[in-house]
DNA sequence: GTCTATACTCTGATAGAC
DNA sequence: GTCTATCAGAGTATAGAC
C-alpha cells in the first residue's frame, strides 16, 4: 500500500476533506483536481472514477473491522469481552485516521447507499451493534450499545472547546465503556 | 400554513422522503416531479428554487425549538429542569414529522452547510447542548449530554426489529433520562 | 396552477498529444 | 504521469402558452 505514488496519497487526502467538509456529491473532481493543482485528466490516471475514490478510501477501515469482528466471535459473550471489544474498536479508529473515514462516511451515508463498499460497512458495523447488544436482549441495551459506538465515533467533533484530541478520545472511551457496564446491569430485564 | 395548496404540501413530502433516502444533492427536481406525476416546472411555480423546499421544511422546527429554548431559559438549572426538557423536546420530536426532518438534517449536514436555515438550526442544537450540559461543566458530562439528545434523534432507525415506533419513542426517551441522570451524579467530579 | 420548450452551466468521463 | 480538448448527459432555472 505504501509503494503507491505519493500523487495517489494526495488525491485521497484532499478528497476525503472535501468530501467530508461539503459532501460527496456536492464535491467535483475539478474541485479536488484544483486544490491538488493539477487537471481533472490527471485524477483519472490515478482512479478509474470518482467512486472508485470513495473505494480506496474505506478499505483499510473494512480489513480492520473485519479483523475485530473476528476476534470477538472467538470469545465468549461476557460484559469483559465487550469492554475489551470496545477498547480495541476505539483503539484501531484513532489509528491511520480511521476516524475521519468513519466521519466521512457518517454524513455521507445516502449519498454512499448505492457504492458496494459503503454497503459493507454498513454490514460490519450491524454486526459489530450485534457483537455489543445481541437480538434477543433488551431494547434500550440493544439502544445504549449503539450509543456507545457512536460515543466513540462523535467524540471528536461533539465536543468543542480548547480540548486535545487525546481528551476527547478518552472522554469517548470513557461514555463508551459506562454504557456497557450499564447494559451489563440491566440486559435481561427486559425482552 | 394549512391554507397552502394541496400540491405544495405533496412536494414537501416527496421532497423529504427523497432527501433523506438517496441525498439532498443526488435528488434531481426531475425525480421529484417525476414521482409527483407533474413537470420540473410545475415545481417552480410552488417554490422559487430548490433550496426553498429544503427551508421550507426546516421552518416549523426552527420555531419549535427556539419556543422550548425560551422556556428553559426561564427556568432554574437543575437536573429536573433538564428531565422536563428532554421530555418535552421528545414529545415535539414526534409531532408532525419533525423527527423525519431531523433526520433529514442528519443525513445532510454537509451538502446543506451553506443553506442559511440549516446553519440556524445548527447553532439552535447547539444551545439546546447548552442547555443540558453547559460550558465549564466535565467533559463526559457534556458527551453524556450530547449523547442524550442523539438517543432521542435516532433510537427511531438505530433499533430494527419488528418493534413499534412508541416502543422505539419510550426506549430513546428512557436511554436519554438515563443519560441525563448519570450526568448530574459526575456533574462537578473534574472540569 | 400546470404545461412545453429552451437556455445555460456544470458534471463525470474519454481520447490522444507530450 | 500529466496535459488539452471534447463529449454526452443531467442539473437548475426561466419564458411564455394554455
Amino acid at each position: 500500500m505504501r509503494d503507491r505514488s505519493d500523487t495517489r496519497t494526495r488525491i485521497q487526502e484532499v478528497a476525503l476533506d472535501l468530501f467530508t467538509e461539503h459532501g460527496y456529491e456536492a464535491t467535483s473532481l475539478r474541485e479536488i483536481a484544483e486544490r491538488l493543482g493539477v487537471t481533472k485528466a490527471a485524477l483519472y490516471y490515478h482512479f478509474k472514477t470518482k467512486e472508485d475514490i470513495v473505494t480506496s478510501l474505506i478499505e483499510d477501515r473494512l480489513a480492520m473491522i473485519e479483523e475485530l469482528l473476528d476476534w470477538a466471535h472467538t470469545q465468549p459473550d461476557t460484559v469483559e469481552m465487550r469492554r475489551e471489544f470496545v477498547q480495541r474498536y476505539a483503539e484501531h479508529l484513532h489509528q491511520g485516521g480511521h476516524d475521519k473515514v468513519m466521519r466521512f462516511l457518517e454524513r455521507n451515508q445516502t449519498a454512499l447507499r448505492d457504492n458496494p463498499k459503503s454497503e459493507q460497512m454498513r454490514d460490519l458495523m450491524l454486526h459489530v451493534l450485534e457483537v455489543l447488544g445481541p437480538a434477543g436482549t433488551s431494547v434500550t441495551f440493544r439502544l445504549k450499545s449503539a450509543l456507545a459506538v457512536f460515543a466513540l465515533h462523535a467524540s471528536t467533533f461533539l465536543l468543542r472547546d480548547g480540548i486535545s484530541d487525546e481528551e476527547r478520545h478518552a472522554a469517548g472511551l470513557q461514555v463508551a465503556l459506562d454504557l456497557i457496564d450499564q447494559g451489563a446491569a440491566e440486559r435481561h430485564t427486559r425482552v
